[in-house]
DNA sequence: GAATCTACTTAACACTGTTAATAATTCCAA
DNA sequence: TTGGAATTATTAACAGTGTTAAGTAGATTC
């Protein structure tokens, strides 16, 4: 019975525990894991007061697919200091890419899974809800408007060009982190070693996207 | 308690009938609606009776998963009409939409979600398991070797370049059935109608592609 | 000191997938 | 025809889920 000592320790900064605790079980254990009794039991809390802190498992959901963004936007820090627009463009898929494989579960999260956004619909103001993500797509849209000044892809529409450049870049990610990228290049004797198909096809959606100088 | 009057209706098929019971559920009301026992239901038959059938709610959904390719391949099949390859090709990513769309819960189930093919990287013969995919993804791999032979893109590699377009492809679907494009065109002023987002996002990518000759 | 308010807990509801044990039925050989 | 085995379906239960209603200590305020 762990309630006693905790009571010992500091009671403050409670949603933020919470909220570290889901992040714990989510990182290492998943989102199966990631139960609203586990993260009770790792702040020694009975369940029910996490909905004193969050109104929904959907509500903590949601502040981790937060979390991830920003994990996302500070990896995304250093690409500013890359001149060249068209190798920002390029770094930046990359970034993404390889934010996917490091952290797939928050990928998952912000990115595949239907969870953690479904509500907001409902909700009256879930215009800005999604704005961590908007505010992901506006430096991809940036970046290219940026290459377009330097001539590239110039005859393209630039949010429709950044729409489908996200498009294939989250395929890629998608199918690849589900396993689907194996299975169809399994007897197909491509003579790529699995896990760098992802990349080959990445860097091959590159040079296509070269050609449109 | 409709059992005794099953028993007076015929027995046969009984595993037909828990795959029909769990479509209808699925198609009707979507994926958390369709528990076991919820089919049971529908079927008046006892929930472990399906275990008899069925080694897991994965089984099912496995199963599902292949009806859903079932549909995919038969609105493939007028695809065979087009003998201009390049035409072919475009219908064939048209169809796809187009399935992805009316059929959202399947796509789901057959490209998104994780849950019906992961168990079977435990299995020793998986290799075979997602078979209709594979064959999916020949479709469209022979359609532009079809295209290459045309003179299209013909300095591509056919396995990456497939690759390539299914994960664009896929990535419209997943991107637009989970609502963010909707999210993030809201507010930018796109003079594209909400609904016509994925579509117009597809026929900026074939007219991309279309400069590959 | 009594009332109120806050933070938290216990108990419970209505589900979920799944398994063990049991009953009913069918089949098949002696 | 009868008895045992095999098949088929059932009930009961386990362990888990998200979530809500009701109750209880402790601090705060009047």
């Amino acid at each position: 019975m762990g309630i006693t000592e905790r009571k010992n320790r500091d009671k403050q900064d409670l949603k933020q525990r919470i909220l570290d605790a889901a992040k714990l079980l989510f990182t290492k254990h998943g989102y199966e894991a990631t139960s609203i009794r586990k993260i009770a039991n790792v702040i020694e809390f009975s369940p029910t007061t996490i909905y004193l802190y969050y109104r929904d498992k959907n509500d903590i959901l949601y502040a981790l697919h937060q979390e991830g963004f920003k994990m996302l936007g500070t990896s995304f820090i250093d690409l500013g200091k890359i001149s060249n627009p068209f190798e920002r463009f390029k770094e930046m898929g990359r970034t993404y890419l390889k934010f996917a494989l490091d952290h797939s579960d928050f990928y998952e999260l912000m990115f595949i899974m239907k969870e953690p956004i479904q509500w907001l619909d409902e909700d009256a103001c879930a215009s800005d809800k999604w704005q961590e993500g908007i505010n992901a797509f506006d430096s991809l849209h940036n970046t290219i408007i940026d290459c377009q000044k330097e001539g590239y892809f110039k005859d393209q529409d630039s949010k429709l060009f950044s729409l489908f450049v996200w498009s294939t870049v989250h395929g890629l990610c998608s199918l690849s982190l589900h396993g689907h990228f194996e299975q169809v290049v399994k007897g197909k004797k491509l003579d790529i070693h699995p896990d760098k198909i992802l990349e080959s096809a990445f860097e091959n959606f590159l040079d296509l996207i070269d050609r449109l100088k």
